[in-house]
RNA sequence: GGGGGGUUUCCCGAGCGGUCAAAGGGGCCAGACUGUAAAUCUGGUGGCUUAUGCCUUCGCAGGUUCGAAUCCUGCACCCCCCA
């Protein structure tokens, strides 16, 4: 079967490609044949974040292009720790902790890939089944013998642990191994011709290209995609609370969507190319729009919104949008504790005594308590300052008594200090 | 081993016995402007029952004095010079 469109023309234009190997060669394997590729995941966590949608995406656009995807969710090596990219050996993860993230995150996964459309359907593996029953000694034989140390020294990621204090375990040093033996499997499995994945993955996806060359006389071939990264040279993805997940259970829709809706000028355009499935058209209509009336933002919104929809879901998206309205609108009136609960989900909670309320709980202890100012001096200096709010509404007296006139739900108030920090005050009979 | 300098509020840094909760800058917080941006501007930045009041803070522990971040003694740590 063939390939419905040129897949690397496509990736490039998009700037998701940063290395390959031997381009004639993929080009013209990738033109006339539908192709079994892979990427890999370490289950380092129950979630994947914004750092894995770049090769999760590409992964996506090229079963889109008509070939078929493995995802390898890494088990095996999710035990030992890929030392790429890292300057410290890794806590090893336990048992049961991989096991819950490799589910977690096998169920992320159809959100991006496709597991039911026929021939190009994208399968679901776990190293841990092949590498279980591999003994020690056979490993060594089999896989080990091919591998000079020399090679495997001047691989960049071995290369630059080696120089630090932190030194590289053998158990790390020999991560290398696995994920090129990996490759080698799904070869004799899938007929897996392909590994694609972040740009710090190339010295190991080389490594097991040269493996299948050794042990099988073929030639796979690599692809990598750029890290995702500011205009300014740092990471893309990073918040104030953590990195940026995909799983709504750390990072809520709203917040993730808020993420998107506020990347800058200089970076929404790579993202748009390397997120959205708008056209090249389209997207260079959107870079016009950015330069010429960029106070629409019509960049970001259709990022923060496509990649919602695709993360969340159509439900997840309204949501966002919802607390946005409420989140930016003017006053909050009423609205049910549900819906309240949805909303401010992952916003701090405050709980108190029906009591403090009934007889009237000043403003100023109510910073506090909320967590929201650290002293009652502080809250004063806010209240005074016009940084206070209840339910969205200025207050900006000192003396100001809250009661349950304040109550938005029956028994809940939301207190806002500054522009974007909100508390949720419940009170308990 | 000898000599000299230092340790200040989140950070840098002024402080030279009372007018020091302590200059100035940075950061941070709030406000205005704006695009839920950047830049800019304004205000704030120890705590308390907001008081021209009290309490805690200037490496640590003592002392002198009506009064100390400022003077003295000891201790700890840091830097420099000589050996």
């Amino acid at each position: 079967m063939k390939p419905n469109q040129d897949i690397l023309a496509e990736l490039s234009w998009r700037g998701l490609v940063h290395q390959m190997t031997d381009p004639q060669g993929l080009s013209q394997l990738l033109r006339e044949h539908s192709v079994t590729l892979y990427a890999g995941f370490d289950p380092t966590a129950d979630s994947l974040h914004v750092g894995h949608l770049v090769a999760l995406m590409t992964l996506r656009r090229f079963q889109q292009a008509g070939h078929r995807p493995v995802v390898l969710v890494g088990g095996a090596t999710g035990m030992i720790g890929d030392p790429s990219g890292k300057s410290q050996e890794r806590n090893l993860l336990s048992r049961e902790q991989l096991e819950h993230n490799i589910q977690a995150i096998g169920e992320q996964l159809a959100r991006f890939v496709d597991f039911h459309c026929g021939s190009t359907s994208a399968v679901l593996v776990n190293n841990y089944q092949w590498m279980k029953d591999f003994s020690y000694l056979d490993f060594l034989r089999d896989v080990g013998k091919f591998f000079p140390v020399n090679v495997m020294l001047a691989k960049e990621s071995v290369k630059a642990r080696l120089e630090s204090d932190a030194g590289i375990s053998y158990t790390e040093f020999s991560y290398m191994l696995l994920q090129a033996y990996d490759f080698v499997y799904l070869y004799d499995r899938f007929g897996c011709l392909l590994q694609i994945g972040g740009s710090d993955q190339w010295g190991n996806i080389t490594a097991g290209i040269d493996l299948a060359r050794r042990m099988r006389g073929v030639q796979l071939y690599g692809l990598t995609c750029p890290l995702l990264t500011k205009a300014d040279g740092t990471k893309m993805g990073k918040t104030e609370q953590g990195a940026l997940w995909l799983s709504p259970r750390r990072t809520s829709p709203y917040r993730f969507y808020q993420y998107w809706i506020n990347v800058e000028d200089a970076d929404a355009g790579k993202c748009l190319r390397f997120f959205s499935q708008l056209s090249q058209q389209e997207i260079e209509e959107l870079d016009r729009s950015r330069a010429q009336e960029p106070q629409k933002r019509a960049s970001q919104k259709q990022l923060a919104e496509e990649l919602t929809r695709l993360v969340h879901g159509e439900e997840g998206l309204q949501r966002a949008r919802r607390a946005t309205e409420i989140f930016f609108g003017r006053q909050i009136d009423q609205v049910s504790q549900q819906e309240l609960e949805e909303i401010f989900a992952d916003i701090p909670h405050a709980q108190l005594p029906w009591s403090r309320l009934e007889q009237g709980l000043p403003l100023v202890e109510a910073l506090v308590e909320a967590g929201l100012c650290k002293s009652k001096s502080e809250s004063r200096r806010l209240i005074s300052q016009g940084g206070a709010y209840v339910n969205n509404r200025r207050v900006a007296e000192t003396e100001t008594v809250l009661t349950l006139q304040h109550l938005v739900t029956p028994e809940s108030l939301v207190l806002r200090a500054g522009r974007k920090k909100y508390a949720v005050l419940q009170f308990q009979k």
